[in-house]
DNA sequence: TTGACATGATACCATTTAGTATCATACTTA
DNA sequence: TAAGTATGATACTAAATGGTATCATGTCAA
């Protein structure tokens, strides 16, 4: 059983934990700054974090007393994986995200 | 806050519950039948059942003293509306399986 | 109709989880 | 260097989670 499919689904499990990947999809943060975001403390969002990372969906870089928080895109790779295993049932909407792409490319 | 995703993504957060979506995907089955497949009691089966059934992953069907488990795969679709958030990081991996796509349909 | 079978439901237990409060550490800067 | 800032780490709590055991209900079949 792959750890990493486990780690990833579980870190994608908390509503604030979705929040957080989507944040840092358009900029990475510091906890403080991410802590801004949400009701709660900043422990609970270091928490967090660490279930992200663990789960491959972001990185930790140290940059003097600070710690940037960035998404990691490939971490969702195990998930797309397992999904993928359905092919057969969704054709349609792969073909619908597939067809979003080819427009983006133009 | 879309509590069906939330439902569908917490479904998945377990790897008991993956295997017996993998499993419905492949024959629908009585609550006995799954329960010989893993190692638990057929309480613990039923309610991962509960819990997939809320993530609208799976349907019942009442058919004598038996009830009928069946992959919902459209449940899957509020997990994957929210992963196409990030179309523009995994457009590589997204292409992969267009391109599966492709070849089956040949 | 009566026994066997398939499931539903409830009570209970141990562990994990999501949060807080608090203290320690390390870096920045005046 | 000393104060302020950003983070790390630990201990604690309440609630959720995953499991069991047990009993009730409903259906099938002889």
């Amino acid at each position: 059983m792959h750890i990493q499919t486990q780690n990833a689904f579980r870190a994608l499990a908390d509503p604030t934990r979705r929040d957080i990947v989507q944040i840092l999809a358009a900029q990475e943060m510091t906890i403080g700054q991410l802590t801004d975001r949400f009701d709660m403390t900043r422990a609970a969002v270091k928490k967090h974090l660490t279930v992200l990372s663990d789960g491959g969906l972001i990185s930790v870089e140290a940059r003097g007393r600070e710690r940037i928080n960035r998404l990691e895109p490939q971490g969702l790779a195990p998930v797309l994986d397992w999904l993928s295993y359905f092919d057969q049932f969704w054709d349609d909407r792969l073909n619908s995200l597939k067809e979003a792409i080819e427009r983006k490319k133009k």
